[in-house]
DNA sequence: ATACAACCTGTAGTCACTACAGATACAAGG
DNA sequence: CCTTGTATCTGTAGTGACTACAGGTTGTAT
């Protein structure tokens, strides 16, 4: 299969999978005489892995550790879903930040009338103090 | 004021404050004859400004356009409102991806028992389609 | 006069890609 | 075999919003 083949069918685009290849997420695959990439269906299914973290919020260096604990072969459940935990404790975190804001620019928003003056609550609230 | 003064006061960074000069959001401040920056209580207003803009997740260019907004002092309030609207809609979009995450994590996370085996459903997870 | 903190410029690094330019390879049709 | 056109190649630079550093200069107090 060549890059374009595993670009479609993972959905990740033909740039990324290039990337992961250059620091070092994905091995270097085999080569037609020409250059050509050439991947098998292992290789397919690691890059689902990494795009599937990525969808749930998982950094690159995540992702590169759980990797090395399924390559390695003897990774424990525990350490797993310690990493799992940490993320979910931050997805949290910036889930409780986003509400905070999301309240200040409701309020904060629903003070301005949207006249026609030069004259206005969210200005005036960015140029004082909070 | 020098800019370790300003920094102090603003609690932004010194190198942040000269970036914001670089990208041309703060403007060139008056020089020592050393070449020190001096900074006015009006450029510490305009940095308050950002900063405050920053903290409710305004991208630097929101802020640019809230700026020259300002500056030209012929903004009207309806195309503050109008940004400002728009990145609240932009905020609960993210925090409606968030949850949708930190359901799924913590849906995965529940199913994995911590054991010390090789055999985790986190990873599998990882690996299969969802 | 000296010490030393604060400041200066310029560059490169971060994360996770994305976008290009310019060159080469592959596959199909004639 | 030759042409055409798409796919792929490498390498570099750009994104946003900073951050970090190296190596040099200035301000200020003693």
């Amino acid at each position: 299969m060549f890059i374009g083949a595993l670009s479609e069918r993972t959905g990740c685009h033909i740039e990324t999978i290039r990337y992961y290849e250059r620091i070092k997420l994905l091995p270097k695959p085999e080569r037609t005489g020409g250059g050509h990439r050439i991947y098998t269906n292992e290789q397919m299914k690691r890059l689902g892995f990494i795009r599937r973290g990525r969808e749930l919020g998982f950094s690159l260096d995540e992702i590169r550790t759980l990797l090395r604990l399924v390559d390695c072969k003897r990774y424990t459940c525990q350490e797993v879903k310690t990493i799992t935990e940490t993320h979910l404790e931050e997805v949290k975190r910036k889930i409780a930040d986003l509400r905070r804001l999301q309240k200040t620019l409701a309020a904060i928003s629903g003070q301005c009338k949207g006249r026609l003056v030069p004259d206005c609550p969210i200005i005036d609230t960015l140029f004082s103090e909070m």
